[in-house]
DNA sequence: GAAGTGATGGGACTTGGTCTCATCAGAGGC
DNA sequence: GCCTCTGATGAGACCAAGTCCCATCACTTC
C-alpha cells in the first residue's frame, strides 16, 4: 500500500466540492477538505495557493486555448469571428461529461461573494488575453477590446444557459448563438445623439 | 477633549492609504492602520467588514447614482445614451479634487490581486444595475446587457485616461469621448458570416 | 443626578495562509 | 541487495484576518 495514494490535487478538487455543497463554503475548513482527502492541512495549500483556488482549476489552460484560436483564426475572419473561435475552443474544455461537475461548482459559486471576484478575475485574465491576442492580429483599439468584452459576455451567458437544469446542448451550439444574438442587437443600440 | 475624534471612518480611510503606499497592502496590518488613526483593531472592522473595503467607499452612492440617471433619462434616448447618463452622473463624484486621491489608491489597487478582485465585483455590480435599470425602462435583452457592458467599459477607459498622471480634463469629458469612440467603433466588429 | 444610547477598547478565539524541518516512498547507481 | 538522491508529504509553530463578547466612557435625555 502505497503511502500517497495518486492524484492528490484532484482528490483535494472533489473533497472540497463535496464539503462545500454539504456545509457551505464558509462552513469548510482548509483541514477538513484535507482530511477528506487524506491529506494535510499543510498540502492542500502546496497544491493550492487559496481557499478559493481548489474551484478554479485548469484556468491557464483556457488562456492558452483563447490565445491559440485567435492566432489560428484565418486572416479573413472579422473581430467578432475571431472571439467566436475562442468560445469554439472553450468547448472543448466543456464538455457534457463536466457539465455536472460545472453545476455543482456553480450551486457554490453562488452562495460566496469572495468565489465571485474570483471568477471575475479569471474571466478578466481571459478577456484581456483575448484582446492582447486581437491586436496582435493587428485589430486596433478600441475594437480589439470590444470584441474581446463581447466575447466574454456571449461566453457568460452561454456558460449559464449550458448550466441551466434541464439544458442538454453543447457549449459551442449555445456559445454561437448568443455571439449571433449579440451581434445582430448591436444595431439596436445606435447612438443617434450624444449631449 | 471628546474621547472620540470626530470622522473615525475618514480617518481610517486616509492612514490607510498612506500605510499602502508607504509598505504595500499586505505589509500593512490592521491593527496598523487603526492606531495610525487613534483607534483599535476592533474598530476598524466595526467601520469595514473587510481589509479591502477601507479603498472602496462610497460604492452605494454610485449605484444609486446610476439607477436613477438612466430612470430619469428622456424617454427618447437610446440605450446607449441612457448608459451615457450614468457616466455623466458618476462625474459628479469625480470631480478634481478626488483626482490626486484616486490616482495614489490606483496605485495601491495595481499592486494587489485581492483589491483587483474587489473591484471587479464593484464594477460588476453597477454593470448589473444598468442592465437592470436599462431593462424596467423597456430596453430588451440582449440590448439592455450589452449597452450595460459597453458603457462599463467605456466608464473603465475613462477612468483609466482621468487618473492618467499628466491629464486635467474632466471625468464627464472623457468619459463622453470614451463612449462616442466605442459606438464610433460598432460597425467595425461586424459579423458577417459564424461558422 | 440617573438612566439610556452609541461608539469604542481590549482581549479571547477561529481560521486562512506561510514557513521550516523531519520523514518516507520510489528511482537509479553501485 | 545496498546507498543515495529526489519529491511529495506530515507536523507544528507562527502571523494576520476577521468574529465575538464584555466592559468602559462620553453624551443625551429625562
Amino acid at each position: 500500500m502505497a503511502r500517497w495514494e495518486p492524484n492528490a490535487r484532484e482528490r483535494l478538487q472533489n473533497s472540497a466540492l463535496e464539503l462545500f455543497l454539504e456545509q457551505g463554503y464558509e462552513g469548510t475548513t482548509a483541514a477538513q477538505i484535507a482530511e477528506r482527502a487524506g491529506l494535510a492541512k499543510s498540502t492542500f495549500f502546496r497544491h493550492f495557493t487559496d481557499k478559493r483556488e481548489v474551484l478554479f482549476g485548469g484556468q491557464e489552460l483556457l488562456h492558452d486555448l483563447f490565445v491559440d484560436a485567435i492566432a489560428a483564426a484565418p486572416a479573413s475572419a472579422t473581430p467578432l469571428e475571431a472571439a467566436g473561435a475562442t468560445l469554439a475552443a472553450a468547448a472543448t474544455v466543456f464538455g457534457p461529461e463536466r457539465r455536472t461537475w460545472a453545476r455543482r461548482r456553480q450551486t457554490v459559486v453562488e452562495q460566496n461573494s469572495e468565489l465571485q471576484e474570483r471568477e471575475l478575475l479569471k474571466l478578466a485574465g481571459l478577456t484581456a488575453a483575448t484582446a492582447d491576442a486581437l491586436r496582435t492580429r493587428g485589430v486596433p483599439d478600441p475594437t480589439a477590446g470590444l470584441a474581446a468584452e463581447i466575447g466574454a459576455l456571449a461566453f457568460r451567458q452561454a456558460f449559464a444557459r449550458w448550466i441551466a437544469p434541464p439544458n442538454q446542448r453543447d457549449f459551442a451550439d449555445l456559445a454561437q448563438e448568443q455571439l449571433r444574438e449579440l451581434s445582430a442587437a448591436l444595431p439596436t443600440l445606435d447612438l443617434t445623439t450624444v449631449t
